[in-house]
DNA sequence: GTGTAATGCTATTGG
DNA sequence: AGCATTACAC
């Protein structure tokens, strides 16, 4: 019971407090990870039957971390029976146990957001409505709210109020759109994302046999990020924790930032209303970051009105201030972070992976990627297009899902032209008619000409049964062969590696990379029988699953919640982290530089509405400000090129919220000479000339007392080895070697008491002595 | 039906 | 700026 002896006063409680409901509330930073991992783990060692507990995390990543946590707290290979994933995708795999019973095939299609979207513009197509008005992305977005909060198409025609919101804002077949779009969705044997929650709490509800196994399953519940569910997954515990009631939940309101999709703080507030003898364990200690980086972070969240009552404080040291920085482009931003995390590294000797840049919006990670590039810094991006969203991995993967679910539409439509085999558009829009006028799937008209008058000439005929009989080729191997087997035979046999193969240009043969990669994890998932990151322990014996061979749907079912956070980077991990914010969450960083913080960028404009949307912002930018644990750096361009045009804007409310105390206010970095010409090119004078915040005068009067006790470098030239130096941190010291050509010419130094140093001539400011 | 050029449109965050 | 759709020639 070593590990108790690690945890603090508070910690341990909520280690040790294993019955009933228990809410823990933990500041960033301050060990939330370790008590869920020590919590489970000292459930284990109390004798608790692994398969009984139920965790969720917020990525499959996360879950896969903890319980290899968890296996080395405990030993042996226990850890590995316990329920851990996403709320999606733990409820996926019941869903698929169970799918009968709500109408579904088991082995049910996921669309994802883009499927989601396609069918909403065909819905609006297909009844000849205005797309101006009824434009996919708000109807998703729509209808993504109206699951969350637990109202099915059904409930949503009931609805009179919402009814008449949408003849005020003539939208008056939204309900209609709401109601085609669910069916075909189950006529396709599909699921979206949200149905995966809205079907199980159904499921629960309607099936009380089902909802006594799981309740009875799960004796023990932990939740992580609890800020971060939404209703309809709170309910979902609620079900399933009804039994017990000992269920943990764990999370800061402080760092909700996922309300736009759902999440709601309020949940916080219900559970201790929900479950009255509820535990309140309060996390107020950082173990994470310097006093500065806490102080700040406290004083930027103080300007929110709803928060719950939280001192968050640290023993660690002071640190350095928070450093400001003003670019004048976008540009120009990025080269400074770069040059920046090459000083770092030069003079502390850090590693690229210690190093994260974080912003708003995925569109910023160009500039960023461009300057790391020139000076060499290895980076990886998060996020943005994932592998997975690739348009030949899509393609192909559409082949794998129309094999196993004929029905899915999405995938049939996505493929039966591509690549091109004239099957057109006239073609498809009278099978498109024709099955929606005999009540038949997309699939059975096509695959079954003569049972319906499909006015069609031959030869079209004849290249649509070749495709069909090519599809059903495909999944009759499904039982026999392995996801490997058939993905390499169906990438050869669709025609898609040779469709690209034929075309000679970069892009093409990167796309015939990706597929190989795409191809290189079924094998190694063929080939592995170690069970897939979340395990479904079985529930019956009946339905184990125990053959040698890994299917192809086997395969889809792992993938199809991946997302880019999932992935481990096993080879390259000394790599510099650019990410959004949002998909920072969780993590922490040495040294954290948060760009863009210029007003409508972040704040976003978008969030600036209502003060609920701004406090989410805020909250935002405490989450990107805890991520650091020496070093923070802020910094803003006073031009920057959005949507194809120069804007100006001006610095982020937000650094003006924080206590000047914490912050090293802004010095005029100047670009390095090689590249200034190209930016006072492109950023007209006006971009400098621009009004900006009163502060910015306080910068410029720093700038100049820098300037005048500034350290002058001298050429470095003719440096060569055995000379003596002078360095401004090191003092004197002595060349032993020099290395690499310039710009980037390398020299080992040594300096007297502080011994051997590797510098970057073009940053070390060395001064030649002898 | 297919491929390319021109035009038009629309912009967060993500499972 | 980048993408998706449309217009047009083959």
């Amino acid at each position: 019971m070593n590990y108790l002896s690690e945890l603090n006063e508070p910690q341990r409680k909520a280690v040790e407090h294993t019955e009933g409901p228990v809410m823990v509330l933990a500041g960033a930073g301050s060990g939330k990870t370790r008590v869920l991992i020590y919590r489970i783990a000292h459930l284990m060692q109390k004798g608790i039957d692994p398969f009984r507990i139920l965790a969720l995390t917020f990525t499959n990543k996360a879950a896969r971390e903890m319980k290899g946590r968890i296996a080395e707290t405990v030993g042996g290979n226990e850890a590995q029976n316990l329920w851990m994933g996403t709320f999606h995708s733990v409820f996926a795999k019941i869903l698929r146990f169970e799918a009968e019973k709500i109408g579904y095939p088991s082995s049910f299609t996921i669309y994802d957001t883009d499927d989601a979207k396609s069918l909403l513009k065909t819905i609006v197509k297909e009844r000849n409505l205005d797309d101006k008005v009824y434009k996919p992305n708000m109807l998703y977005n729509r209808i993504s709210a109206c699951k969350n909060s637990l109202i099915t198409a059904a409930a949503y025609l009931e609805h009179s109020e919402l009814i008449n919101e949408d003849h005020q804002s003539r939208k008056p077949l939204f309900s209609e759109i709401f109601k085609t779009y669910q069916a075909r969705c189950f006529k396709a044997g599909a699921m979206d994302f949200d149905d995966l929650l809205l079907k199980t709490t159904e499921l629960l509800r309607d099936f009380p046999d089902v909802l006594y196994k799981y309740q009875d399953k799960f004796h023990y519940i932990l939740v992580d990020e609890f800020q971060d569910t939404n209703l309809v997954q709170y309910l979902i515990l609620k079900q399933l924790a009804a039994r017990f009631e000992n269920i943990c939940v764990v999370g800061d309101d402080a760092q909700s930032i996922y309300a736009f999709r759902g999440a709601k703080i309020q949940n916080i507030l219900d559970f201790q209303k929900d479950y009255s003898d509820t535990s309140v364990y309060k996390l107020e200690q950082n173990y994470r970051s310097t006093q500065n980086i806490v102080n700040a972070a406290n004083s930027i969240i103080s300007n929110n009105r709803e928060q719950l009552h939280k001192q968050v404080w640290t023993e660690n040291e002071a640190g350095e201030k928070i450093k400001v920085f003003k670019a004048l482009t976008d540009n120009e931003e990025g080269l400074t972070v770069a040059n920046q995390i090459f000083e770092i590294q030069n003079n502390l000797q850090s590693k690229n992976s210690n190093f994260a840049i974080l912003y708003r919006t995925n569109a910023q990670s160009r500039a960023m990627e461009e300057a790391l590039r020139k000076r060499n810094i290895p980076y990886r991006v998060y996020g943005g297009l994932s592998f997975y969203q690739r348009k030949e991995i899509k393609d192909l993967l559409a082949y794998f899902r129309l094999s196993v679910n004929q029905k899915d539409e999405e995938a049939l439509k996505r493929v039966i032209n591509y690549p091109a085999r004239g099957i057109g558009q006239t073609t498809m829009e009278k099978a498109i008619v024709t099955a929606s006028e005999n009540t038949a799937s997309l699939w059975e008209v096509l695959a079954n000409p003569n049972n319906f008058n499909l006015n069609i000439n031959a030869g079209t005929q004849n290249r649509i049964s070749d495709f069909t009989t090519m599809i059903k080729s495909f999944s009759t191997m499904l039982e026999t062969r392995n996801a490997f087997d058939i993905g390499s035979h169906i990438a050869k046999a669709s025609g898609i590696l040779k469709d690209l193969n034929e075309e000679q240009s970069i892009e093409a043969q990167s796309r015939v990379e990706n597929i190989e990669a795409l191809l290189n994890a079924m094998k190694e998932f063929s080939e592995n029988h170690a069970p897939p990151p979340i395990d479904l322990p079985d529930l019956e014996q009946s339905k184990a699953q125990d053959s040698e061979l890994r299917t192809l749907n086997e395969f889809m079912q792992d993938i199809a919640l991946l997302t880019d956070a999932d992935k481990d980077n096993k080879t390259d991990t000394d790599r510099v982290s650019l990410m959004t914010i949002h998909s920072a969450k969780g993590l922490e960083f040495p040294y954290v530089f948060i760009v863009g913080l210029e007003e409508n960028l972040f704040p976003s404009q978008l969030s600036l509405n209502t003060r609920a949307e701004l406090e989410e912002e805020r909250r935002l930018f405490y989450v990107a400000l805890t991520r650091a644990k020496k070093r923070a750096h802020l910094s803003y361009a006073a031009s920057r090129y959005r949507w194809g045009s120069l804007t100006y804007p001006e610095p982020s409310r937000f650094i003006e919220e924080i206590d000047s105390k914490f912050l090293e206010m802004p010095r005029k970095e100047r670009a390095f000479s090689f590249d200034s010409n190209r930016i006072n090119k492109r950023a007209k004078p006006k971009a400098v000339v621009q009004p900006l915040r009163v502060f910015n005068k306080k910068l410029v009067k720093m700038n100049q007392a820098r300037a005048t006790g500034n350290f002058v470098a001298d050429n470095t030239d003719n440096l060569q080895a055995g000379m003596q130096v002078e360095h401004q941190r090191f003092g004197m010291g002595k060349v032993l070697k020099l290395e690499g050509i310039q710009p980037n010419q390398k020299a080992t130094v040594f300096f007297q008491g502080v011994g051997q140093k590797q510098l970057l001539l073009k940053f070390a400011k060395l001064k030649i002595i002898g």
